[in-house]
DNA sequence: CACAGTGCCAACTATAGTATGTAGAACCAT
DNA sequence: ATGGTTCTACATACTATAGTTGGCACTGTG
């Protein structure tokens, strides 16, 4: 399992939220997903799938291919 | 859940995997991921993870973001 | 101290991912 | 036309893990 995207990911997810100065409690509550759901992906435990990566994506108003370049 | 970003990363699966003249069978291999995988991910039957985008863009000599634009 | 934010754990439910088998279509040969 | 081959759809059934949730600890800040 190739975990360097995921960190990509992650990091790419907490750049953006800190950017915006929302919590992560905010950014779960806009994305529609729990809380610690978003700790688990910024610190790349889950393996996130595409539907998750899209509903993050939005709420950060970004677009998937601006949290991955792989 | 957003099916639309499911069909459109598996229709490019699709284009990408025949415009190379290869079998499904044979981007399981390159992929390393089951036969039957490949066919359901290019119907949207599943919810793809974000390392199994990674190892099928990669096998089709691909990036992630070249199979989705969402 | 109180509060907001995050990390982390444990337990659970839902579903992604693996694998086998069957059936049907398309093509090609004899 | 029949048999063999290749490819794909689809139906299970199973195992692994993604995703949900609540709780507690720790840190920094007012």
């Amino acid at each position: 399992m190739n975990k360097k995207i995921l960190i990509q990911f992650g990091t790419r997810v907490r750049e953006e939220r800190t950017n915006r100065g929302i919590s992560q409690e905010r950014l779960g509550e806009l994305a529609k997903v729990h809380r610690t759901y978003i700790g688990m992906i910024e610190r790349a435990e889950k393996n996130i799938t595409l539907t998750n990566m899209e509903k993050i994506a939005r709420a950060l108003g970004k677009k998937v291919n601006d949290l991955v370049d792989f």
